[in-house]
DNA sequence: CTCAGTTTGAAATTGAGTTTCAAAACTATG
DNA sequence: CATAGTTTTGAAACTCAATTTCAAACTGAG
């Protein structure tokens, strides 16, 4: 089922309704490159609807999030990011502190071995966060 | 080195004065358990140095991590944790989503497959942040 | 000790996130 | 379509940790 349709239902079954403003907000950031905070993707809605206030746009993040089509991240910065969550390919994030770039890596060995950690201590994990900070390629070049 | 050391010298060279309150906060920060918030230290504080703001606890802690004395942590809890870097064993973190207990983990296996991520895209890594949040064995039985 | 520069602590400020509330928008029913 | 009962919206207010301000206190080189 595609996240339009799980958004949707969601609403449904919680009693919210379905409006103008939520499926906009929801069209803008599925097409939008990731990662976004909730200024930058107001901002982005601003150019094409200026009517639409921070605050719905700040509420319905906070709806994709729980019902799972999208996932918070805190790169340190101090502003939540919000990316559409892909079932399919979980990814963790390389963050360079320098020009703000984030890389997506996949890496199935490190997911095992979590697994393997969290059962050494009959711990039950939910998510996970795993970020690894630094210089990206151009960056480490120049100066 | 000690991290007392490490902090004076760290003082010395930035031209900044050792002060009593200083020392005090160190004192109680390195004999602390850890992960503590700035809250958290300045109550401790309060009990036997009332005189001691918390605007002073904040900077001072500030410096530990500008001098390498501590690392900044954040378990998403809206407030910023503090803990004694341990320059020999590096450790990673299990947080119990329910009672806040925090279980440290070690292992060398992924941060070598961390490093073989990071050569893969032509990184360079300064820091990393590894969290796998959930119930530890206490919450997850009784539920 | 002296004094310029630094630090301190209380209070004010900042800024992201969240809440409030009256007006507008939905949707189920007649 | 009209109406009524909810829910939603957007601007502004509020929250709270983090940070800054500033006058008074302290530090340490000379
Ligand atoms: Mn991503
Ligand atoms: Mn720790
Ligand atoms: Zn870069
Ligand atoms: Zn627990």
């Amino acid at each position: 089922m595609d996240r339009v349709s799980v958004f949707n239902q969601y609403l449904r079954t919680q009693g919210l309704k379905s409006t103008r403003q939520r499926m906009i907000i929801l069209e803008t950031f599925l097409d939008s490159k990731s990662h976004y905070s909730t200024e930058e993707l107001y901002q982005l809605l601003r150019k094409d609807h200026p009517r639409i206030g921070y605050a719905t746009v700040h509420r319905t993040l906070k709806l994709f999030a729980e019902c799972g089509i999208a996932i918070e991240l805190n790169f340190g910065d101090g502003q939540t990011r919000f990316e559409p969550h892909y079932t399919e390919h979980h990814h963790d994030h390389l963050v360079c502190t320098r020009c703000g770039k984030i890389i997506e890596f996949v890496e199935p060995r490190i997911e095992h071995l979590q697994r393997e950690v969290a059962e050494r201590y009959d711990f039950t994990v939910d998510s996970h966060r795993h970020e690894l900070y630094g210089r990206c390629v151009r960056c480490s070049q120049d100066s």
